[in-house]
DNA sequence: TTTTGTATGATTGTATGACATACAAAATGG
DNA sequence: CCATTTTGTATGTCATACAATCATACAAAA
């Protein structure tokens, strides 16, 4: 007979760290902070020696991150930092407003009392992070915040999409959160979204969706563009990841 | 000297044929056709026997397929066909609701008259899909409908993101397609997107979409609660992919 | 009878070496 | 200077090997 002492034990389990995954982790890092720049070949000897792992490791880690759309593949050219058109840019940043629009709605419907709550707070948490100014910090509080939303929408699948979505543009957004107006404009747009959330009102809540998306798109593009001049560049080897 | 004919030969560029990707079309019909049924354990040594390729190939594929969200992952357990909760399948339809819209509005801003065109004639094929039967024939015909849609939508990505969806959802949809009444109410909202956007009315057309994609949903959903009590069977070995 | 310890097999994770193929760039020859 | 050949580069694929972990069955002890 099993004891029952009354303890719930946390199921401790086995955060499963395969090398792979430590891979995808570090190249995703490398691209979001721009030590890979869209465009750049990967040569895969030349990651294996530098990550000090085995080609087999390396190139299912690769086939990973292709087909999240991170990488571009082209026929006997292998891979490359995926490049994202401005066309690209403006669509990504379309559906995450119809997708967030759809999540706003569907939390009114679902979330109970203390996901109310609790978003609200990560709501805090995230414009302490805009005006702090620390771009690590709004990425991780935008994340929570957005965890919280699809959670009580009951929508984990759009949380998914987000991601990627956001993992795609993030090379627009390293630049453009920087920017001391665009943190400013987002603590009044979170500020609506929560506003129409705490009051329930489903259509407000989607309109300020969209706007916060759209705003952030604009500014992304503006931030582009001020250093477009430089980026005309050709392909270029693989820099050094170790950093 | 090479011969210059006037003609202007399509690329014919070796659409890349790696053997993962032949590995990648079989499961993912295996999965679709229901021969490979959620919940299924994937053994990697069976599927490389079943399917005659070496370990290296069959997991960059399996690392692919994860990464689109088909197979599952446990630790140290491996892959599994993934299983598709109600709610899961409902966010699905969801997403797919305001994708479809959002293309159907962009379609109207920026097609021009030729594809207006072609897409009417896409949907006319669609329809006589419909009118056949053939559940292979209405996926083939709505692949390249929503393919002109996207592509006249100036949105590619967003035809990336709706063949993901439909691709984890069809299990489903491969059920409720078979049906006649289905296939008759297909048609006429078929034709009410057809009309919207012949009459460049975004805000028709989006509804229409909406509507179109909610009632595939509640359809599906009819014809999964059909076939509930015979699927609730435990967890199977791999079936044979050869046939 | 129940619990615990142990052995064994199954399965994935990782690494290595090898070979074929296709492309790119350099060398060669006219 | 152009065309052809050669060489180097990089990926695609395979076979093999070993480690780590889990599942299962079975024996030993309580």
């Amino acid at each position: 007979m099993a004891v029952d002492t009354g303890m719930k034990l946390a199921p401790l389990r086995y955060e499963s760290a395969p090398l792979r995954n430590q891979i995808i982790a570090a190249l995703r890092s490398a691209i979001e902070a721009g030590i890979l720049k869209p465009g750049t070949r990967l040569i895969e000897r030349d990651l294996c020696e530098q990550l000090n792992v085995s080609r087999t490791s390396l190139r299912e880690a690769l086939r990973e991150l292709q087909a999240l759309g991170v990488l571009s593949h082209t026929a006997n050219r292998g891979l490359m930092v995926g490049t994202l058109t401005r066309e690209d840019a403006s669509n990504a940043y379309s559906i995450r407003s119809v997708l967030e629009a759809l999540v706003a709605r569907q939390f009114i419907d679902h979330a109970i009392d203390d996901e109310f709550a609790q978003l609200a707070s990560l709501g805090l948490t995230l414009k302490k992070a805009y005006r702090s100014g620390s771009v690590e910090q709004i990425l991780k509080a935008k994340r929570a915040f957005y965890d919280c939303l699809c959670s009580g929408a009951r929508n984990n699948l759009a949380f998914d999409f987000i991601n990627r979505l956001t993992l795609r543009t993030s090379q627009l957004r390293s630049t453009s959160l920087a920017r001391k107006e665009r943190q400013q404009q987002s603590v009044r747009e979170i500020d609506a979204i929560l506003a129409a959330i705490a009051a329930r009102d489903a259509g407000a809540a989607s309109d300020a969706a969209h706007a916060h998306v759209e705003s952030a798109a604009a500014s992304a593009f503006a931030a582009q563009d001020q250093v477009t001049e430089d980026e005309i560049a050709p392909p270029r080897r693989s820099a050094n990841l170790t950093g």
